[in-house]
DNA sequence: AAGTCGGGGGT
DNA sequence: ACCCCAGACTT
């Protein structure tokens, strides 16, 4: 049937209800943020929820609330404490635009969120399907929601042959969701929030990207895509994207027992998380100096995969600690661009590993050194600071960044090495 | 309409 | 390798 048919079928409807609700009721999933409807703690969800899975957010859920338990805590904390509680999550603006709007829900709503979903899209970071979510899971209102889970039901259910993501597609999806929702609750005996639930889990459990399993779907005699069996060709894939390989070098510059680091600005990437210096290099340089690679050390293949890799983990430590030809004379275009970004000279520059890592649509070999500074030892230059190496447990870091810093944590060459001009003095 | 932004997990 | 994930925002 066609969506112009479609939404003009209330017998169609209430029957998709019905059975929607029957189901629910039964297979509907148990997640922290469904034991309660407060707002706060749905929005908190769903913004880390925006392209994450569930399982990654469980436990950067947990311990959110838990360290901002409302509104008013999260308005009060410093955006580094904020960050610091999303490292690892990715997406670092959600949880900046997070704070900026718990702010403005402080300062313009007296800590009340609005039940609006015209209202909530105003607040950074709520966009259309989060100003739905939060209206109907918190408020129980009739709002519609079209994400990941939902754009594939739908898309199946009205048998949609365009791109679901172009602009006709989103139309499509989002009118027939609408339409939907609009005056369900007497017929499908759960409320509007439960209802989209159901819809999302349906989209993940039930209706897959892959194989999905129309024989335990509850819509399936409702699916236009089932009925002409191209339930596996819709929805239209993403188009891919292109991965360009880059390769960059991170130096860790110690003065004392301090360290360099940078908050990194809006402009790039890992905006406003903390870095060593970083920039990158072109491969002719890197081919030249010797860096121990965390995958190539040691003999055993033998890599547990959980909880974090230890074995991979403990054998670069080692190499690292005992390994003698790692002390490096830098590339000059290196050291040039020490001076000009940071002010400083450097010495004993040492390879500490290589992390292999992607982001977005780039693939980046890291190189990761430690060297010391000799001239001018406290320089102020471009946003740079300096750290005492424990400081850097409570301040944010990207990814890559926290691996570093785990590494240098470990190894603490430098620690009696202030007034040594001789060269890096090794503890026993 | 297309690009950008992370990181992990599954196959 | 490749695909996917309770999207929003900028250009």
């Amino acid at each position: 049937m066609k969506i112009e048919a479609l939404v003009r079928n209330d017998v169609w409807r209430n029957e998709f209800r019905r059975a929607l609700g029957k189901w629910y009721r039964v297979h509907g999933r148990h997640l922290p943020w469904r034991s309660s409807a407060d707002p706060y703690r749905v929005w908190i969800s769903e913004i880390m929820l925006q392209q994450t899975t569930v399982a990654a957010v469980i436990p950067y859920f947990e311990r959110f609330i838990s360290q901002f338990p409302t509104v008013h805590e999260l308005a009060n904390a410093s955006e580094n404490d904020v960050l610091r509680l999303w490292e690892g999550l990715g997406y670092y603006s959600r949880a900046r635009n997070l704070h900026k709007a718990a702010i403005q829900i402080v300062d313009l709503f007296g800590g009340h969120f609005p039940n609006d979903v015209r209202i909530l899209q105003t607040l950074p970071g709520i966009g259309r399907y989060t100003a739905g979510a939060i209206a109907s899971f918190a408020f129980q209102l009739p709002a519609a929601i079209v994400e990941a889970n939902t754009l594939r039901l739908y898309s199946r259910l009205i048998g949609l042959e365009l791109d679901p993501r172009s602009t006709g597609g989103q139309k499509a999806l989002w009118e027939f969701a609408e339409w939907l929702v609009l005056g369900n609750e007497s017929i499908s005996g759960i409320n509007a929030g439960d209802f989209n639930q159901a819809l999302m889990d349906i989209g993940s459990v039930i209706c897959r990207p892959v194989e999905p399993d129309c024989p335990a779907c509850p819509l399936s005699v409702f699916c236009e895509a089932r009925a002409r069996n191209l339930q596996q060709s819709i929805p239209l894939p993403k188009k891919r994207i292109e991965i360009s390989q880059v390769t960059e070098a991170s130096i860790a510059l110690f003065h004392k027992t301090r360290v360099l680091l940078r908050k990194r600005s809006d402009a790039e990437r890992w905006a406003g998380l903390w870095d060593f210096v970083r920039f990158e290099v072109n491969e002719k340089d890197a081919r030249q100096l010797s860096i121990p690679s965390r995958k190539h050390v040691g003999q055993q293949k033998s890599v547990s995969k959980s909880p974090r890799r230890q074995s991979g983990y403990l054998q670069s430590l080692l190499a690292f600690e005992t390994a003698e030809p790692y002390l490096q004379t830098l590339p000059e275009a290196w050291t040039h661009h020490l001076h000009s970004e940071t002010g400083v000279y450097v010495r004993n520059a040492e390879a500490v590993t290589e992390i292999r890592h992607s982001v977005t649509r780039f693939r980046i070999r890291l190189l990761c050194f430690r060297a010391q500074v000799i001239y001018p030892p406290e320089p102020a230059l471009n946003n740079y600071q300096w750290f005492e190496l424990e400081e850097l447990f409570s301040l944010p870091l990207s990814r890559t960044g926290r691996q570093f810093f785990e590494l240098l944590q470990g190894s603490r060459i430098f620690a009696s090495d202030d007034a040594d001009e001789t060269g890096v003095s090794r503890n026993p």
